[in-house]
DNA sequence: CCCAACACGTGAATC
DNA sequence: TGATTCACGTGTTGG
C-alpha cells in the first residue's frame, strides 16, 4: 500500500536535518547530515522506529479486535462506526446496571407493610379475563401462604405468576392473578385489596416466636404498623 | 505544542513537489512548485486539509468521550488502557447476554415433567437447618399450589423463597425450603422427592378442561408422561 | 534507556 | 465534489 521505509528515511532526514535541533541523533557532535559517524546511531534509531511502528500496529490490532468482538456481540454490521459501536455499548452497560439495581430494589421485602393492586385495564379485557398485578410486603408467618391461597380461591382468581421472597422475618409477594369478567366487575379490585388488608392485619396480630434464623440475633417483635400503605 | 501550519506546508510541499506524481494540485499544468497559478488551488487544498484535521480531531474526541463513559461505568481508573477497557466491556456484555439467556431458560416451564431436589449440604448445616433447592415443572391445575403448601407443611419445612411461573397450562415452581436437623436427617431428601412425585402424578391424572387462555387455541390435553425426570 | 500507550496529522477509500 | 471514516507512521510522555 504505502511506502514503508523510504519515506521514513526521507522524513526523519528532514526533521532531523532541517527543521529542529531535537535531532534523532544524540551522541554525535557533527553538524553534517549523513556524516560517517552518524550512520551507526542512524541504524539504531531506524531499528527503534521499526520496533515502534510494529508495536503501534499491534496495539491497533488489539483495540480493533475487541471492537470487532463488540460488533458481533451487539449484532451490528461489521461496517458500523467505531463511535457508534461504543455508543451502543455504553447504552447496553447502562441497561445492565439499571437491571441489577431494579432487581435488588424490587425483589427484596420492604421494611414497612405495603399492598399494591394494579388492574391491567388496557391488557386484553375482551377475552373475558381481568389481569391483576398484586404485590405486598409484610411480616412472615407460617400460614401466610396458605391463607393467601385460600383468599384467591374464594375470590375465584387464578394465580398465573408468583414470586415470594422471605428474608429476615419479612416476606415479599409479587403475584399476577387473573379473574373472569363473568364473575367479576370493576369492584373486584376493592375485594382483592380488602382481602389482602385483612391478611396483613392478621399477620401483624399474630405474635410468633421464631428461632433465630438468618442473622442469628433474636430481633424484637416489630410492632404492628398503624396503617398499611395501599397503592 | 506542535507546529500547526508551518510543518504542514513544508510536508505537503515535499510530498507534492518531490516524492510522487499524485500531487495536491490537479488543474494546473505548470511543473514549477509555488508557481503563481498554483497559489489558488494551494489555498483551497490547504483549507481542505485544515477542515480534515479538524474533523479528525472531532472524531477522536467522540470516540474517547465514549471510552471515558465506559471507564466510569466499569468503575475503573481513568488511566486504564483503551484495550483493557474494551476487553472488560466485552466481558460485561457477554455476562449480560448469558444472564438474559439463563432467565429465559431457567424461568420458563419445560415441556416435560421434571423434579429436582438439591441438598445444600455445604451451606451452614451447623446452625441446625438444612436448605433444599426444589424445582419442578408439570401440568398446571387449580389446587396444585395448595397441595404443595400442605406437603411442605406436613414435612415441617418452611418456604424461604418461591418462584412460580404458569404459562400455557404448564407451571414451573422453584422453591428454597429449610428444614430442622432436629426433625430431619439425610433421608428427608427422599421424603421430599417422593412427596413431589406423588404431587406431579396427581397432576397428570386429573384431567382439566381449561378455557383457552394465553395463545387462544384449545390445545389437546398432553398425555401423562411415562416417567418423571428426577434430578 | 526502552517500552508501552497516547494524540496527532496525513493519505486513501467510501459514499 | 465534499464529507466522513479508517489505518498508518510519527512525536511524545510516563513508568
Amino acid at each position: 500500500m504505502q511506502p514503508e521505509v523510504s519515506d521514513h528515511i526521507f522524513y526523519s532526514f528532514l526533521t532531523g536535518g532541517f527543521c529542529d535541533s531535537s535531532s534523532t541523533t544524540t551522541t554525535t557532535s557533527s553538524f553534517y547530515p549523513f556524516a560517517i559517524e552518524d550512520t551507526i546511531s542512524q541504524d539504531k534509531s531506524l531499528a527503534a522506529l521499526r520496533n515502534h511502528k510494529e508495536a503501534e500496529r499491534k496495539r491497533r490490532e488489539r483495540i480493533n479486535s475487541h471492537l470487532n468482538k463488540l460488533r458481533s456481540l451487539l449484532s451490528c454490521n461489521s461496517k458500523t462506526d467505531k463511535a457508534t459501536v461504543l455508543a451502543k455499548v455504553v447504552q447496553r452497560v447502562k441497561e445492565l446496571k439499571q437491571q441489577t439495581l431494579e432487581i435488588s430494589n424490587e425483589t427484596l421485602p420492604s421494611e414497612t407493610d405495603e399492598i399494591s393492586v394494579l388492574n391491567f385495564e388496557d391488557c386484553s379485557k375482551d377475552d373475558g379475563r381481568i389481569i391483576f398485578k398484586v404485590s405486598f410486603c409484610c411480616e412472615d408467618r407460617p400460614d401466610l401462604l396458605q391463607d393467601l391461597v385460600k383468599i384467591l380461591k374464594s375470590l375465584q382468581m387464578e394465580t398465573v405468576y408468583a414470586d415470594i421472597t422471605t428474608i429476615g422475618g419479612r416476606t415479599r409477594n409479587d403475584l399476577v392473578v387473573v379473574a373472569d369478567t363473568e364473575k367479576h366487575g370493576v369492584e373486584s379490585v376493592k375485594f382483592l385489596q380488602n382481602a389482602l388488608k385483612s391478611l396483613l392485619e392478621r399477620s401483624s396480630q399474630s405474635v410468633v416466636m421464631r428461632r433465630g434464623g438468618g442473622g442469628g440475633e433474636m430481633t424484637k417483635r416489630r410492632r404492628a404498623p398503624d396503617h398499611i400503605i395501599m397503592v
